[in-house]
DNA sequence: TGTACATCAGTGAACGCGCGTTCACTGATGTAC
DNA sequence: TGTACATCAGTGAACGCGCGTTCACTGATGTAC
């Protein structure tokens, strides 16, 4: 009798399968370091596998359809990490470092996927363009939820909330992308934290400002 | 006789060949608003323009060169026009207002160059993307130079007013890239404002935060 | 446990097509005298 | 001004190649009894 988990692996069938489903994402994350996901060939995909082209298709329509595979794997076990960080770090410059270090973390464990990330937000395919606005527009709900469950955001609209956190996770973004381009990681970090303590300062301060008309 | 001027057009040979070239320019412009320039192909950009797929390489080595000659288009007479601005504008409210005004008229006026910048800076092809980064670079020294003749950059270090300068170019690409996906640029340009002014309370903090070791 | 049948991941041949690049060319424009 | 020659932007045929997609298939795994 077999049993109903939807797990990785209900028989030797479907393990098979999985593990050749792993292998196209990870030939095409690897393809992707050089090129875009726009140019990215099904028959490249399947020769690094060592599959036929025509397998292809057991597992996704096309490769946009294997894009919004990878935007999952890249961003969705980063939900839990950034929350439970944010959570566990006081405020001020402790946090800031906290969460620059995940970011470097990240881009040193999965460059692939940071490259993925940082190259399709604004790439030439709709469909993951905007899977990934969809994960990072969540990732800014999640920062402003955990803001506004703290003493400091005491005063704060929900959209200034909102505003803040996007930026948050816009320079995360940037910060990633910034990282991957050099050798030397200590500058790029070090200017993180300084733009990062230049928002913090904003944001002590952004109830004591007037606010003008609009 | 020939005058030795090497504007746009030495003779009726040189104007038509710069036409030409426009119109391969203009082209692939437009084939880049639903691609990647990594996708580009050569044929595309002669078959839209209507002329012989060997024509292009009279222009262009590649794609790539062809990529490269776009960065210029779309970035070079930007540096002019928003260093005019900063300096024309004085502190606070009214120039944050003016620099998101200046990128809202760019993207309206040339939504496939700013398209093109944001998609490219972290494209699949390496000599656009590092061509991209100089003029982003450019840009942030400029900026920099701007505010260091300004008597609120008193007592800021150079490198801090580049952290500055840079935070404000990249928030202008990010807030280009965000019009030019949207319809409605009103609650774009409000975010966009809002998070100028978070970064511009932080500048007027900057220097009585207690700075921290390393 | 054994047997008969169903499922389905991966195969391999075949297709028409558009690609980038080469080459020798044409004919209008430019230059020398 | 007129003539003879040089330049060179754009042409068009040809090439070999890899692409995405179709199709009927195979054979191991799964299921029913």
């Amino acid at each position: 009798m077999s049993h109903t988990l939807d797990g990785p692996a209900r028989g030797a069938r479907q393990a098979q399968k999985q593990k050749t489903r792993q292998a196209l994402l990870d030939a095409a994350l690897r393809l992707l370091e050089e090129q875009s996901l726009s140019s990215l060939g099904l028959r490249e995909v399947t020769r690094a596998v060592g599959v036929a082209p025509t397998a292809f298709y057991r597992h996704f329509r096309d490769t946009a359809d294997l894009g919004v595979a990878l935007v999952e794997e890249a961003l969705g076990s980063l939900h839990t990490t950034l929350v439970a960080t944010l959570a566990a770090t006081g405020d001020g410059e402790e946090r800031i470092a906290a969460a620059v270090d995940l970011i470097v973390a990240y881009v040193r464990a999965y460059p692939a996927h940071a490259r993925f990330i940082a190259r399709e937000q604004h790439g030439g395919v709709k469909r993951v363009r905007e899977a990934i606005g969809a994960q990072l527009a969540l990732f800014a709900e999640e920062v402003a939820a955990q803001f506004a469950s703290e003493p400091e955001a005491a005063g704060w609209s929900e959209d200034d909330l909102l505003m803040l956190a996007r930026m948050y996770v816009d320079h995360m973004v940037m910060t990633a992308s910034a990282l991957l381009e050099t050798d030397d990681a200590g500058p790029v970090t070090d200017t993180a934290r300084r733009q990062l303590r230049l928002v913090s300062l904003g944001r002590l301060h952004w109830l004591d400002a007037p606010v003008r008309g609009n």
